[in-house]
RNA sequence: GGCCCCUUGGUCAAGCGGUUAAGACACCGCCCUUUCACGGCGAUAACGGGAGUUCGAUUCUCCCAGGGGUCACCA
């Protein structure tokens, strides 16, 4: 039975990195029939950042990485389901106090009473003579009675692992096979902290053996510390784990991707209208890749596919235009009323459309919609790129080319026909293919003055729109509707005096 | 600095002793087209260096270099 976890603090929003860490997990559990489980690490109570729980849970969700055990969400309430619990650390003080005595029992930890200050003090004496900081070991050989007078006296302490002098601790990594430390190299962890909460390394390997978990797929960054943990799965005579232990994700500048360096979170990205199906896929391949060229996968796909295996050793740069055009083909493949739920709440954010338009007008969404999906790559972009067409008080460009354009004697020929005909329209029958009919109407009725192709179009462009560049003229005057095209004629009219 | 990990085009990457060293994104060019976008076609571009092993190394071994991670009572 495969079991796995992913296991957060909760010091803010959810990381992109985290995401694919929380991904593979759930890939190698689904595609293994075993559980994913949620916990939470929250034994820095310095760090904890209120929300971040409900981010967490919510980042999931939205993007179908769902716990099966853990931390659920019940409805809109965070709640823990499972036979393991509690599943938050904060709340398993008891347990691990139970085995830290049995450390303690069996002299593989001991109390330490050094002050921080003492430690500061060593560690900045090691640091300038050159060495590796590590604790020297001051507290390591204190007799019973002695701990016990000070413990007493209500001396402050910390509980730390009594590591065996020059043994070499090795274990096994699925991407990275073989790895052997010397202890000489490691440090007397704290175990216990003088607040009596448990450190990280102790609480995880009690806990990943406590809930019966079989991989433990994590962040590169742990690779130095495991060690510490077989060293204490063996204290504890318990059966270690597989370690799979996941390559960073990198900024363009190499270093790992950090929240200094614009979006990071999750929840930044599906903000600015990322699908989450599209994070989820170009996340998975982040670091993997399976047999073949197909890039585009669902998450059922990804299961199935998966391979642990055939993950990368090194780091992978986050490429965020290879995200816009991954989000960009999934954008591609919505329909209209996907668009539309999409597209909605950037516009109205934006105010390029009201909350009225959304409640009456419902088809003319989805041809706004039709417009904008080949056009974006992430629906922050929808305002922007809908600006010229939505909003009726646009600033013309006013660039030479277009002054230029807008010159030509052919223009006022061109402006009253075109008033003239949309005049004459039928409003009932606008569409976008009487537009096109239109427009081609005056280009056979002025042969004469040779006012066809982009001496023909170019104009209305810039007349209806302000823009040289843009959607099909037919389609902008579909959206447009009859009045709106003869209001912002005639206000280009007014304006230039044709 | 010690320790650990990593190293194929700008980026993601395939490759697992013999290949014209895939593919995708980006970039550039062409086509489509009223413009932009989409789409199609095409081009440029890579095995960090040095020793071995071998008939033959991108692939195996070692050394070096470079990059990253880690050295907390943070995770």
């Amino acid at each position: 039975m495969v079991r796995v976890r992913f296991a957060p603090s909760p010091t803010g929003k959810v990381h992109v990195g985290s995401l694919r860490t929380a991904l593979y997990n759930y890939l190698y559990a689904k595609q293994n029939n075993g559980q994913f489980v949620l916990r939470l690490e929250d034994t820095d109570r310095t760090r904890y950042e209120e929300g971040s729980v409900d981010s967490l849970l919510h980042a999931l969700y939205q993007t179908k990485i769902i716990p099966d055990e853990g931390l659920v969400l019940e409805g809109n309430e965070i709640g823990q389901s499972g036979e393991y619990g509690p599943y938050i650390q904060s709340e398993r003080l008891n347990i691990y106090k139970k085995y830290i005595q049995k450390l303690l029992d069996d002299g593989k930890a001991y109390y330490c009473f050094c002050s921080k200050e003492r430690l500061d003090d060593l560690r900045e004496k090691q640091k300038q003579a050159g060495e590796t900081p590590r604790y020297d070991g001051h507290c390591r050989n204190l007799s019973p009675q002695e701990v016990q007078t000070k413990i007493d006296n209500g001396e402050p302490y910390v509980i730390r692992l009594k590591l065996p002098e020059n043994q070499i601790i090795s274990f096994q990594d699925v991407i990275r096979g073989d790895i052997a430390i010397n202890t000489e190299d490691l440090d007397d962890q704290v175990l216990i902290k003088t607040d009596g909460f448990p450190t990280y390394h102790f609480a995880v390997v009690v806990d990943d053996h406590l809930m019966g978990i079989t991989h433990i797929i994590r962040g590169e960054e742990w690779l130095p510390s495991t060690p510490k943990h077989v060293y204490l799965y063996q204290c504890f005579g318990w059966e270690e784990p597989q370690y799979v232990h996941l390559p960073n994700i990198l900024n363009a500048d190499h270093k790992k991707l950090s929240k200094r360096q614009g979006d990071v979170s999750v929840e930044d990205f599906l903000a600015k209208g990322y699908l989450p199906e599209a994070l989820i896929n170009f996340l998975a391949l982040l670091g993997w890749s399976p047999e073949g060229d197909q890039e585009i996968f669902s998450l059922d796909e990804l299961v199935d596919i998966f391979e642990p295996e055939r993950i990368n050793k090194s780091g992978a740069v986050f490429d965020r235009e290879k995200l816009n055009w991954m989000n960009g083909q999934y954008i591609k493949k919505l329909s209209d009323d996907e668009m539309v739920d999409k597209m909605v709440p950037f516009l109205l954010k934006a105010g390029e459309i009201s909350s009225e338009d959304v409640l009456n007008k419902k088809s003319w969404l989805q041809k706004v919609a039709q417009i904008l999906r080949e056009r974006i790559d992430y629906f922050a972009q929808a305002p922007e790129e809908l600006k010229a067409i939505l909003n009726p008080d646009f600033v013309m460009t006013d660039t030479e080319e277009a002054q230029q354009i807008m010159a030509a004697d052919t223009v006022p020929v061109l402006y009253q026909a075109l008033t003239d005909k949309i005049e004459a329209a039928d409003a009932e029958q606008w569409n976008a293919e009487n537009a096109q009919k239109m427009i081609k109407s005056i280009q056979k009725e002025h042969k004469a003055e040779k006012i066809k192709g982009k001496a023909l179009y170019m104009p209305i462009r810039l007349m209806l729109t302000g823009e040289m560049h843009g959607p099909d003229l037919a389609l902008i005057m579909d959206v447009l509707g009859k009045d709106e095209c003869l209001k912002r004629l005639r206000a280009y009219q007014t304006h230039h005096s044709l």
